[in-house]
DNA sequence: CGGCTACTAAGC
DNA sequence: GCTTAGTAGCCG
């Protein structure tokens, strides 16, 4: 029985490793231009070759095509599968070994991050176009230690559902520490949101990383914690990579930040930009290049320098995080809870708060005068 | 906003 | 009968 569930689990691997599709059709590469940008030595040439034998030969790989002409290749090229997959709002390229993305690409807008929808009904689940065999599952997370840490937001596609849902896909998730993603990392996913409100277009890209360390010895090396029956690999820090444009019919501005997060809790006393770092720094850490096509060194400038890099303080912080919960109270026992907790760790509610408070305390007693069970909303 | 857990009803 | 999916409630 189990045996008949693990010959099926691998004819599915074969089929999809045979496949190797994405989700949605791939635009095609084959005439891009090469749009590097590199200092290097050997000239815009040479690495236009470079790049050009690259991309053949990944097309081989993918389209099968030409294998007769050669014995090597008699029975293919062992597949990355790490084909580009396309979601409504996000773009990500998956890792079949770490069981996580490699990277997820977005591109948000103030338009895009207001809107109705919630995560309420929303759910983690495994990405149907990712092969089962290559997939993690809501197992491999439960009582690993690890909460599943969203890389492309669902709080950035409020505008639609949708969107928001395929967020949820474990290809877009990875072991992330409870309070780094409650806490800091959520706060610079607000700052993100944020600079929507200053900046016409923003482009965000994230992903976990797998740094060494030193040991006593001076030798460097690379652990990380697998979890769960898949082995899904926990990233030692997380990447955020923000292109932001000031307004589309200027091309010109652009500004541009790179930040790596350990994979820990991370306090109020730290800034965003002891995290910033060298975009090629970054590149050379994560084994990609970002934004091939933008010329950095001409039309970018630092995004710390153009814009604050501040997130939520403490305070301000709390302030929003109880905004949330008043709004999501659905008894006066929590209503009251709520603000006494606030007013207990020293925080006075602004007005924004309490005006929010006196109002759902109001549409609370017309509901239930008494104190009665909590009916269902409606 | 970012998460988890316990419970219940639906479904095979 | 057991497993899944949806809901309510909780915390930072």
């Amino acid at each position: 029985m189990a045996g008949g569930r693990a010959v099926r689990a691998v004819l599915r691997a074969l089929r999809w490793g045979g496949g190797d599709r994405p989700s949605a059709p791939l635009p095609t590469r084959r005439h891009f231009g090469t749009g590097f940008v590199c200092g290097s030595v050997l000239g815009s040439v040479g690495w236009a070759l470079i790049v050009h034998w690259t991309r053949r030969r990944q097309e081989e790989e993918e389209e099968g095509e030409h294998l007769e002409d050669n014995l090597l290749e008699r029975f293919g090229l062992p597949l990355l599968g790490t084909g580009v997959r396309y979601y409504t709002n996000h773009v990500s390229s998956y890792d079949q070994a770490k069981r996580t993305p490699r990277w997820v690409l977005e591109h948000i807008t103030k338009e895009k991050v207001q809107g109705t929808a919630t995560r309420e009904h929303c759910r983690f689940k495994p990405d149907p176009s990712v092969p089962p065999w290559f997939s993690a599952t809501n197992e491999d997370y439960f009582n690993s230690g690890w909460s599943r840490g969203h890389m492309a937001p669902a709080g950035d596609n409020k505008y639609s559902l949708k969107a928001m849902a395929e967020t949820f896909y474990l290809s877009n998730i990875v072991p992330q520490n409870y309070e780094n993603n409650a806490g800091f990392w959520n706060r610079l996913e607000m700052y993100c949101r944020e600079l929507c409100q200053r900046y016409e277009n923003v482009w965000v890209i994230s992903g976990p990383l797998t740094l060494p360390t030193s040991g006593a010895d001076g030798k460097k090396t690379i652990t990380y914690e697998v979890i769960g029956s898949n082995e899904v690999a926990v990233p030692t820090h997380l990447y955020k990579v923000i292109l932001a444009q000031k307004d589309s019919a200027s091309t010109g501005l652009l500004s541009l930040g790179a930040f790596v997060v350990p994979n820990e809790p991370i306090g109020f006393e730290h800034r965003l930009t002891e995290y910033q770092v060298n975009l090629q720094t970054l590149e050379k850490m994560a084994g990609l290049t970002f934004f091939p096509g933008l010329d950095k060194a001409r039309q970018c400038r630092d995004l710390c320098e153009a814009d604050t890099c501040r997130l939520l303080d403490a305070t301000e912080f709390a302030l929003y995080i109880a905004g949330r919960k008043v709004r999501g109270a659905r008894t006066l026992h929590r209503l009251e809870k709520v603000m006494g907790e606030l007013r207990a760790s020293g925080i006075e509610p602004d007005k924004y708060l309490q005006d929010l408070y006196q109002q759902r305390k109001q549409e609370m007693e017309l509901k239930e005068p008494r104190e009665s069970q909590a009916a269902k909303g409606g």
